[in-house]
DNA sequence: TATATTTGTGTACAAATTACGCAAATAATT
DNA sequence: AATTATTTGCGTAATTTGTACACAAATATA
């Protein structure tokens, strides 16, 4: 009963920044596909978890501490990687900007983040993968209260309705938006002002953590 | 880079008939777990995709012809097959009625179906992975018009009216239902009637297969 | 001091959801 | 043959939810 099929992980991990949606990906060091970039990832070793491999090969390849993992899909296909028969499960991941924006200090080394409207080709069906993640990311955001896992500890309102619009492409009306998170108490307003350029000071918020976790247990219905 | 861990396919398979959702069982006829029920799969072999792998499973084991089928989530605990490092693969399969039926006959063999509220104690964490699929169906018929899959190719609206009743497990008022339905515009009235027991007939229903699709792509939200 | 920029807030209208009851058509019972 | 029990089929009003829309307050910069 024995057979010859590997098993890999991989992740997709996203970070977000002003604006700006970005992927962690790693350049290969060996063939196949030597330096090609590709999502961070690799064999699954035989006593440790799926989970504990994903991070494990996420922090050996990229440092990156991940706060949010959620199993995306299986890849199976038959010719999916020239060395034979590699099946991989595919994590989904986000980090908040402080974790993103050290790691993207690395620069010129051999992990980094890309733009997700400006990626390199990819290895082996890695494209596939990450469109995939992609649309989940899209999904999820509007009936889970994701922010949470992207944003930072304390950020202003703006940030928010930026990473919507980001995502989701398209402008939302703030006061719609507003009322509408209002009504999901998931937001605490503290009581610390920044300023960053002109105009009004904004007000901080912060993610009740409870508020939160309780939401998404009931599975909200999110319509922005 | 050779490891020992082994892949394997399981499948949840749902059926509906009159008020009752069953899953699809096979007795294990060898260790480890002889003689408990299990859920049918088995090994995948190198030259065959997941989903190959699955349909083959279920024709051997069970004789099920499927008729649809999406990769549920992929199980890797490290203690979950005595046997060794084994990861699993689950599928979330849906029949129809008549296939159900067909092989509901195959009684005392070795594959068998259960109400899902009357189950029998299972194999390896197969109790798990039933547990996740069950969400899942609840999950995917407020938000998809699985009902497609689930019923026969011509219905009374008491049919689907009853299989969401016992899905979401509470009471939904018809009027409003058949208002929300019709909106979908995905049933088309064929003018044939049926009448079982004592009542006024029913006019019999078929899916609109163009547009299911449609709204399946679109992905409707289906406020029961 | 004037200008540009960003934050922050309320109301009126449209659309969607929910609540609710009764007549028509048949099978079963007497 | 008439009565009863059972199931289907249908519309309207009340409530809730979503959408469209504009202007003042607070600051940095010129």
């Amino acid at each position: 009963m024995k057979n010859n099929i590997q098993l890999t992980v991989d992740a997709v991990v996203f970070g977000y920044d002003s604006g700006n949606i970005s992927v962690l990906l790693v350049k290969r060091k060996f063939e196949p596909f030597k330096n090609a970039w590709a999502l961070p990832g690799g064999f699954v070793l035989e006593d440790e978890s799926l989970e504990e491999a994903v991070e494990r090969e996420l922090a050996e390849e990229t440092g990156v501490k991940i706060n949010y993992l959620e199993q995306l899909y299986t890849f199976g296909g038959i010719g999916r990687d020239p060395r034979g028969r590699v099946v991989s499960i595919a994590y989904f991941g986000l980090v908040k900007p402080n974790a993103f924006k050290l790691t993207a200090s690395t620069d010129a080394k051999e992990a980094n983040w890309f733009n997700i409207e400006k990626l390199p080709e990819l290895a082996f069906d890695h494209k596939k993968i990450l469109n995939i993640a992609i649309e989940r990311l899209r999904g999820k955001i509007t009936y889970e209260p994701i922010g949470f896992e992207l944003l930072d500890k304390k950020f202003p309102f703006s940030d928010l309705e930026k990473l919507y619009t980001t995502l989701l492409n398209r402008e939302i009306d703030r006061r719609n938006f507003k009322k509408k998170i209002n009504s999901l108490k998931v937001l605490d307003e503290l009581d610390e002002k920044v300023s960053v350029g002109p105009g009004r000071p904004a007000s901080l918020f912060g993610f009740n953590k409870k508020r939160y976790f309780q939401l998404k247990k009931e599975g909200i219905i999110f319509e922005i």
